[in-house]
DNA sequence: TGTAAATTGAACAAAAATGAACAAAATTTA
DNA sequence: TAAATTTTGTTCATTTTTGTTCAATTTACA
């Protein structure tokens, strides 16, 4: 029984009852509460338990639901919404699209256009929007795993030099007062960046994140030509 | 009994079990630990199993080698030569990779190396090495759904604006007086531009490809710091 | 065949893991 | 509220494991 093991089996413990005392631990794994109470610490930093006087319980911190779930949520009535945005498409558009899982209800009815350009920084939307083989454009720059993003000095270096006639975003936050946000400092620069640029600028958003406001502001909804709440 | 056969036979042993002991294993093998514990640093090294104080455990890591990597791992020529290309991996490199399968061959060696900085225009590539927690750059441009590459004139420009220490180039074909060459004449330019922007250039081909010539050149091999054929 | 490189094991110093002792902090009890 | 009890964290000693270095041996290769 090793260090791995040990820590393995505590968590185990605390997962399937809730909780365990040190002292239990202790007699039943046959280690010195010391070491129990080690091993609880690092765990703790880790994030994979709490530890309380006594014990440790379980972690039931708050995590996010993976992407393709939320892409679930709510289909019909997204589907509706993006008809809606959808009717900002013409044939022949150089169009952007931001990293977001939200623009993925409007890919469908990109179908029915001819000669679509499409740029994007979202590497999910990059392989949705290849098979249905339209040209694609990935912006250039620093990968995050996280949200699937290009983003980052070149990304805007990117976008800088191109001029779309409709950039359809998605964000985070929405005030009442109509302060578009972001709480990723170089998405929401992305986003700036890509209304500057283009002629239109559509933004979708999830109605769940209405009313709230995140640290860096994206725009001003009377900057956008339409405003759509899926 | 060789370091390969006992290397296969630990992971044998540690996959079955989920883990071992150093001593175990020195008993059990009739090697001293200290050839144990080398053999266990060289496989954590390549991500097959994870070394814990006394032995080793099954890697659980979120990150796994796609499975054709892991099929021929074993196969110990390509091992041995992809081992040999990482002689020019040092920390702190700005490191360039085409578009290229062979190349995943190099990745397990990268994550003994630290503060790199990786740079491609393969997306593939981009995801395995992300995925290895470590800084990755796409280039920007135009993607082509066949090979998983970005190419055309935003990815020239994006590497034109980068110098990366070296640049890890797979090709098509190598004829038998050095010329390097390629089918696709966007992705020859982009090998053009890196080569002509980094440092040192090392070539990593497969021997079946070997003898004959493609219609677009990239380079001789007098201009490469080192060909190797995988 | 001789030389360079890789492999291996032994010795020993350095580091990690563990438990015991005890003072400090938290909790319970009176 | 104070005393008693339990739990915690610090420190130190002991044991185990690891890594470094060097020498011997084997293997690769020119």
């Amino acid at each position: 029984m090793n260090l791995n093991n040990r820590q393995k089996k505590i968590l185990q413990i605390v997962n399937s009852t809730g909780g365990a005392k040190v002292s239990d631990l202790s007699k039943s794994l046959y280690f010195s509460g010391m070491t129990i109470r080690r091993d609880l610490q690092m765990m703790e930093n880790e994030g994979l338990l709490k530890r309380v006087h006594g014990g440790a319980i379980v972690n039931d911190s708050d995590f996010q639901y993976p992407i393709w779930y939320r892409m679930e949520i709510n289909k019909e009535q997204k589907k509706k919404l993006a008809q809606r945005a959808a009717k900002h498409l013409r044939d022949g558009q150089v169009i952007f699209f931001n990293t977001s899982s939200t623009l993925a209800y409007l890919l469908p009815y990109l179908q029915q256009y001819k000669n679509l350009q499409i740029i994007t920084n979202s590497v999910h939307l990059l392989f949705m929007i290849s098979k249905m083989h339209i040209p694609c454009f990935l912006t250039g720059g620093r990968y995050n795993e996280v949200e699937g993003s290009i983003s980052g000095r070149q990304a805007e270096a990117f976008l800088r030099g191109i001029n779309p006639d409709i950039a359809f975003l998605s964000c985070e936050a929405l005030s009442p007062d109509g302060c578009v946000s972001n709480s990723n400092e170089d998405l929401a620069e992305i986003d700036r960046i890509a209304i500057e640029q283009s002629k239109t600028a559509v933004l979708l958003m999830d109605q769940s994140k209405l009313g709230e406001r995140c640290t860096y502001t994206v725009c001003h909804t009377d900057r956008l030509a339409d405003v759509i709440l899926l």
